[in-house]
DNA sequence: ATAAAAATAAGAATCATTCTTGATTTATGC
DNA sequence: GCATAAATCAAGAATGATTCTTATTTTTAT
């Protein structure tokens, strides 16, 4: 029998797995607080969220989840300076804009066509497993 | 008289200022050893590179001056996920490939008229002040 | 030369993140 | 279905880069 055997329901259908990681009640948790506000959040963003829904749930824990849905491809992480590390489940090729005035953070996409590799030198034999394109500046009138 | 009021000379008539920013002894052999050894170091690398030079220096000053010399755009700080900040003097347009079989940091520049504002979505009335382009990956058989 | 401002040294404090340990939960072999 | 092994989790301690604080030294302006 194939049944959710953790504790709490799990209403919206959820998959058990996603690309080989098994979604416990925690994981499942902090991906679907990833999903439904797209703000880039910090991992005490992302707990605070969740302890609404597991008010049991460690920091330590939504480090592990999100270290671990990071490791199996799932969500991004997101680095701003030397700011706490923040997370994105938006795994098309994209860059982050940071706006000063407003403190927001925006997806940025590349023009149609365009491939960062394509318009970079590169060394010969060059592989890039990871690409991390971050902007800072401010949007005039919004 | 204009004179190095400092009391080490000044063998290589550096500069007494950059861009508005006196050259104290500290910051003086922080920047040149940043310009000498083009190696992207952290902090640290540079304390313990200055150390030979001016043995009493402390690692607070060295990131007080790495602090002063980037709020004045002498040299611009480099992130990798969240390892200790690196720092650079090279001022173009360029962004880092961060080899992971040998940890070397390489900058990358954009291919001739390339520049990168030109194949990004940018939302209208966008200013751009800073941009951080970190690439992770391997280079074969060097 | 003197007073005010800037820079420095030393070490304490901070804060995000990781690690450690023991307890729970889940999966697997019988 | 039950026992055991494996995986996950909670809690708090530990780590490590960076920043802050304070007193001292150096530089600049008067």
């Amino acid at each position: 029998m194939v049944s959710n055997t953790q504790d709490t329901p799990n209403p919206d259908d959820f998959p058990q797995e996603i690309n080989g990681l098994r979604m416990t009640r925690q994981r499942r948790e902090v991906y679907k607080s990833l999903m439904a506000n797209r703000v880039h959040p910090t991992a005490q963003d992302v707990f605070l969220e969740v302890k609404d829904k597991l008010p049991q749930i460690s920091l330590a824990t939504v480090y592990n989840c999100l270290e671990a849905l990071t490791q199996h491809g799932i969500i991004r992480q997101v680095h701003f300076d030397r700011e706490s590390c923040r997370y994105c489940p938006n795994l098309h090729e994209h860059g982050h804009f940071h706006d000063q005035s407003t403190g927001k953070i925006h997806d940025v996409t590349f023009k149609p066509g365009i491939r960062l590799e394509d318009v970079l030198e590169l060394p010969p034999g060059t592989t890039i497993s990871n690409i991390e394109l971050t902007l800072r500046g401010i949007i005039a009138n919004h």
